[in-house]
DNA sequence: GTCTATAAAGCGATAGAC
DNA sequence: GTCTATCGCTTTATAGAC
C-alpha cells in the first residue's frame, strides 16, 4: 500500500518551490500545506524545527544538486571545457530560463541572510572555487581564472534578476550565451 | 517651530532602508514605525494604503533618484563616456560595496514582483535603454550596444549578490572595475 | 499631525485523537 | 503518519482622543 509520502525527502521539491515562490517569510504553513499536500501535523513530524528546518532542508537538496550535477563535474572532469559546458546546460535547465529563481540567492539578498549564512556563503564559494580550478586547469591564470569565476556566478544571479524584472526569459538566455562565449574567447586568446 | 517630520517625503529614506533590511513582507509596522520614528497613526496618516503605499512611494523615490543621477546622465552627457563614468561613480556608491542591497532587485527576486511588476520593470527598462544609448553614442553597433547594456546591468545585479552571499564588499567593487574595464575596451576596439 | 487602544485576521507552533 | 483543534502571539489596519 503505498504512500503518497514515504519520506521527508518526498516533500522537498515541492517545498522548494514554495519558498521559491513566495520567500521565506511569504511562505506561510497554510501555504507549504497546501503546496506540499501535508497538514501541519505532518509538516512538524518531518520538520520538528519547523519553517527554519524545512529551509535548512531545501537549502540542503538545493546544495547536493548544485554539488552534484555543477560543482563536482567542473572540478572532476577529464576535459575542463566539457565540465564547464555541463555548468551552462546545467544551469540554464536548472533555473529554467530566468522563470525560476535562484532561492541560495533570494536568501543572499533577502532578510533571511544572517540565519542561512552559512549556506549561503558556502554554496557560492565551492560555485565560484570549482569553476576557478576549471578555468586554471583550461589554462587560464590563477588571477584570470579566479576573477572570470568570480564574474561568471555574479553574472549567473544577475541575469535571473534582470530576465525577472523584464519578464523576459530571452534575457536570462541570452546573458548565458554571452558569458560561455566569453569563457571559450579567454581560453583560446590564452 | 521645526517639527521633525514636515512633509511624506520626509520619511523615505529610513522607510527604505528598512525594506531593504527585511524586505517587504519582513518589515512590519512596528519595525517601519522604530526606522521612522512614527506611530501607526502618523504612518497611516502620510500613507493611507498602508504598508503597500510605502513601498511604492519607496519605489518611486529609488526611481527618481536614479533617473535624475543615473539614467539621464547617461541619455544626456556631452560625452558618453562621461555619463558611464557617472552611472559606474554613483552605483558604486549607492550600493555601499554591495553591503546595501537593490531593493528593486529584491522585490524582482522576491515574491512581492508581481505587485510592483511595472515599477520594477520600467527601473530596469529605463537603465538598460539609457547604457544602450550612451554606448551607441560612444561608437558601438546597435546590436553591440543593447548586448552590453543587458550584461552590464545584469552584472551589476549579480555583483550584489555574490557580494552579500560571501559577505565580501571586494566582490562587489572587483566586478564593478571589470565591467567598466570590459565597456573600455569594447569602445576602443570599435 | 501624532498618539494609544483596539479590532479582526493570520501567523507559527503544539497537543492529542486516531 | 496524518489529522483537527487550539494556544499565544503578531500582524495590518482602524477609531478616536488630544
Amino acid at each position: 500500500m503505498p504512500r503518497i509520502v514515504a519520506e521527508r525527502a518526498d516533500v522537498l521539491p515541492a517545498l522548494g518551490e514554495c519558498f521559491r515562490e513566495h520567500g521565506f517569510e511569504g511562505a506561510s504553513l497554510a501555504l507549504i500545506g497546501a503546496a506540499t499536500g501535508l497538514g501541519k501535523g505532518s509538516l512538524y513530524h518531518f520538520f520538528p524545527g519547523g519553517k527554519a528546518e524545512m529551509a535548512t532542508a531545501v537549502l540542503a537538496e538545493i546544495d547536493g544538486w548544485f554539488e552534484r550535477e555543477v560543482f563536482a563535474p567542473l572540478r572532476e572532469s577529464e576535459s575542463p571545457a566539457a565540465g564547464i559546458a555541463r555548468m551552462f546546460e546545467a544551469t540554464e535547465a536548472y533555473f529554467r530560463s530566468g522563470r525560476r529563481v535562484c532561492l541560495v540567492g533570494c536568501f543572499a539578498l533577502g532578510e533571511v541572510r544572517d540565519r542561512f549564512a552559512e549556506a549561503v556563503r558556502s554554496y557560492f564559494q565551492r560555485w565560484v572555487d570549482a569553476l576557478d580550478l576549471a578555468l586554471g586547469r583550461a589554462g587560464a591564470s590563477p588571477d584570470e581564472a579566479r576573477r572570470h569565476a568570480v564574474d561568471v556566478v555574479g553574472g549567473i544571479q544577475g541575469a535571473i534578476v534582470l530576465a525577472r524584472a523584464l519578464d523576459d526569459p530571452e534575457i536570462f538566455s541570452g546573458i548565458l550565451a554571452r558569458i560561455r562565449q566569453g569563457l571559450m574567447e579567454m581560453k583560446t586568446a590564452s
